[in-house]
DNA sequence: TGCTGTACCGTACAACGTACGCTACCGTCG
DNA sequence: CGACGGTAGCGTACGTTGTACGGTACAGCA
């Protein structure tokens, strides 16, 4: 059996990160491997070290170019462009899975990264917070969603089953509030509790601005 | 050459929990492997199974294990409470790096986890929020904590100095705030950072709670 | 003194990332 | 038009991982 070649040139390292970026997206960065990859794209596996020295700095590839696709809102109060930026900004995680796990590593490094990062900054300085208020309310707001999104990506409809049961069965004498609440816990990790913490957030920045000005 | 055994009861679920913890404690969860592991209690890595299902339970025991050491406290006001058990449970996910990967796939799952939620929803309520408001409100300093403690973790000795190197080189026309912030930039992920951005979700619900009331 | 159940663990396999070096082909030059 | 050299493609193989399977040694009992 003659070994089987693809023609030169057939694959680009657009291609190949195109391809990661589908897989990690549709069935998780652990089903990400360069076999499967190889295999997708109809080439060799080695093929693939022509055009990416390791699987992490392809990762780290296919994070930058998801993270590239966050739009940026351009209108509005500076506390109204926070919210959408970081509203977003959750919606990207959750459909690119890839960035929450390589993004946390590095953050705020690629080129898409930092003007995300740059916009968010702008309002917090029209804002009138300083310089360290500005940077400090970044982090805040970017831990904040990348943990909102790192839970609410954890959750399997399975898991649910048991967790629904495991709540339901608490003892009220040994955990009277969540037993108090437990309609409320199963379901937690909403969009909406998302905004409603976000908004949190953005309000105390507001205010922390008045006293400032 | 005889094949060298272990007497037996020499190992038990306990001492694995106790080496587990303490590999992935002082040396991350990638470097906890079964071999390693085991050659730790020196004993045959299939021992490990007559006592241990798989890795991942194991995991989620010692994940269980270091959250029943987060100390819940009993004194001060509600906000103040709220306060400490979220700066004692950042400090525990720092030194216990397996809990921040493991839990945040099933939260509130453990009963020391469970615990820990119950007092800080019996704060929530204690400050006039009602249950969907401190569920809501557990959820955002959650995600926040964890958030937080996720980047910290991350941040390696000598990737700083990269970083440095690449935010100090960002170009000003282009990225203005980030350039006009750069000093501030580099110390991110601090501990009084961390403060400061939990006070500021705790006096929005302080807030949130005297607008209920 | 045997026998039996079970705790211990050696061997083996599948999946992974990736180093090494062979090979087929394209473009060029004679 | 034919040979040939450089390079893109990739088969093979190795080290590392989790863990299934089944053998083996020993405690406790008859």
């Amino acid at each position: 059996m003659k070994t089987q070649r693809v023609a030169r040139g057939t694959v680009t390292v657009d291609a190949i990160e195109e391809a990661a970026l589908r897989i990690a997206d549709s069935e998780g960065l652990e089903a990400l491997n360069m076999r499967r990859l190889a295999g997708d794209l109809g080439v060799g596996v080695m093929t693939l070290y022509g055009y990416v020295r390791t699987k992490d700095e392809l990762i780290e590839r296919i994070t930058e170019r998801a993270i590239a696709e966050l739009t940026i809102p351009q209108t509005g109060t500076w506390t109204e462009r926070l919210e959408q930026l970081f509203g977003n900004l959750r919606a990207l995680l959750l459909a690119h899975p890839a960035v929450l796990y390589a993004d946390a590593a590095r953050p705020l490094s690629g080129p898409g990264a930092l003007q995300s990062a740059d916009a968010a900054l702008g309002a917090l300085r029209a804002g009138g917070l300083d310089g360290e208020q500005a940077v400090t309310a970044l982090s805040t707001l970017i831990a904040y969603t990348f943990g909102s999104a790192m839970f609410r990506l954890h959750q399997r409809a399975d898991d649910h089953q048991d967790y629904s049961k495991h709540i339901r069965g608490v003892d009220p004498d040994e955990l009277p509030n969540v037993a108090a609440v437990t309609p409320h816990l199963l379901s937690r990790g909403s969009e909406a509790e998302f905004r409603v913490g976000l908004r949190l957030i953005i309000d105390g920045l507001a205010r922390q601005a008045e006293g400032t000005s």
